[in-house]
DNA sequence: CGGAATTTACCGCAAAATGGTGTATAGTTA
DNA sequence: TAACTATACACCATTTTGCGGTAAATTCCG
């Protein structure tokens, strides 16, 4: 299987780019850029041609957005692995491409080495990032250290942002229904809310859940 | 500042592997391990003591767990760096230390070159994690890419996940209110669901949002 | 040990939301 | 063209929600 040769497909619409990041990946024998794109309706177009196994994609581009691209893509062949090189990193987009299906995710100011670095992670099964990145993926994970709530109010506001009424939250907790209620009243007070929407959105917005 | 001592504490109950990375790190000339320790408790205990910059830790120990133990830690020194580094791959705990404010997670099939790779990415503002890791990470954010429902009808859940009542929904959307109700008729139908909380809990578990 | 915080529990009430029935039309896309 | 999608409306019983108040038991921390 390592004889095997990785088909690319690069879309960036900067084509000096484009054309280094071809020339540099053609000249590695294990690599073949099947083809490069500047717009990903043209690759989107060629799929089923150029066969690729990944695909370097820019996000800003003309026409087409990247992300749009990426979601097209993952929808025809969703084993394809997409790695996004892009300057931006703004954490929306960031999080709007890996929802939409990329693979890795690293900046234009990794040099060409860190280039293999990522296409040889791919194709071992990982997921590559730049460090900015990663620290921003694993930071939207953790949650405010010191919440004005509770465990119980927490535990209470989780389930909320469920779907779960009172009456269901109190089963689930095995207490009382009105002992929900005094949990709720409580929530909403201490986030300053007054009703369930809000609450949850406030919560969300602050970590809290 | 490149000749600041990093400062770094080790969690380990296998004492040849925390021996081994002592001793390792402390040949080095800008690492001081300035403690390290068989349970976390202790390690807590001597936090203040210890001031470390970086700790590197196992989740399974004898006593305290490591998630309750990174929680704790991040209570009390919040911009603490600390490495999970342990032999489960186990994706609950991967999220649950990662949530509780590990900085990073690499398996224990590490090398040692990665170990101090991942110190220096840490140091640097990144988040290491080994590559399966990442993967795992990244696939967590990846909605189901064949979803059963429209994309209005993911829009209405999405909202009717966030605490939104129909009203509220029809503003935000500008459609009329019995236009949602439509939706989540619709909605539920397609899920096999009769109430809100079924519908977002199935959909959260199939990745439909 | 003692006070503070947390968790538990209860009542009543009016407004709002929900879920189950229907029906129906304009637009889009396969 | 046919199927799907998004839109819109009506009726109705039931549930949920948010607000007001009160208070005991438990747990945690200094």
């Amino acid at each position: 299987m390592e004889n095997k040769i990785t088909r690319i497909v690069i879309v960036e619409d900067n084509e000096v780019v484009k054309d280094g990041f071809a020339l540099l990946l053609n000249s590695i024998e294990e690599y073949d850029v099947a083809n490069s794109y500047v717009k990903c309706e043209d690759a989107i177009k060629n799929l089923r041609n150029d066969q690729p196994d990944i695909i370097l994609m820019d996000l800003e581009l003309p026409g087409m957005h990247g992300i749009e691209g990426i979601q097209r893509i993952k929808k025809e062949i969703p084993d394809l692995n997409i790695i996004v090189i892009t300057v931006h990193e703004d954490s929306e987009l960031v999080f709007q491409a890996l929802c939409a299906g990329a693979s890795g995710y690293i900046t234009k100011t990794a040099n060409y080495s860190s280039l293999l670095e990522a296409i040889n992670e791919v194709k071992a099964g990982g997921a590559p990032m730049s460090s900015r990145i990663a620290r921003m993926v694993v930071e939207s994970f953790q949650k405010n250290q010191d919440s004005p709530l509770t465990r119980r109010e927490t535990e209470v506001l989780e389930l909320l942002s469920k779907g779960k009424s009172y009456s269901i939250i109190s089963e689930e907790l095995f207490i009382h229904k009105e002992t929900v209620k005094s949990h709720i009243k409580n929530i909403y007070f201490k986030l300053q809310v007054h009703s369930k929407a809000e609450a949850i959105e406030k919560a969300l917005k602050e970590k809290l859940i």
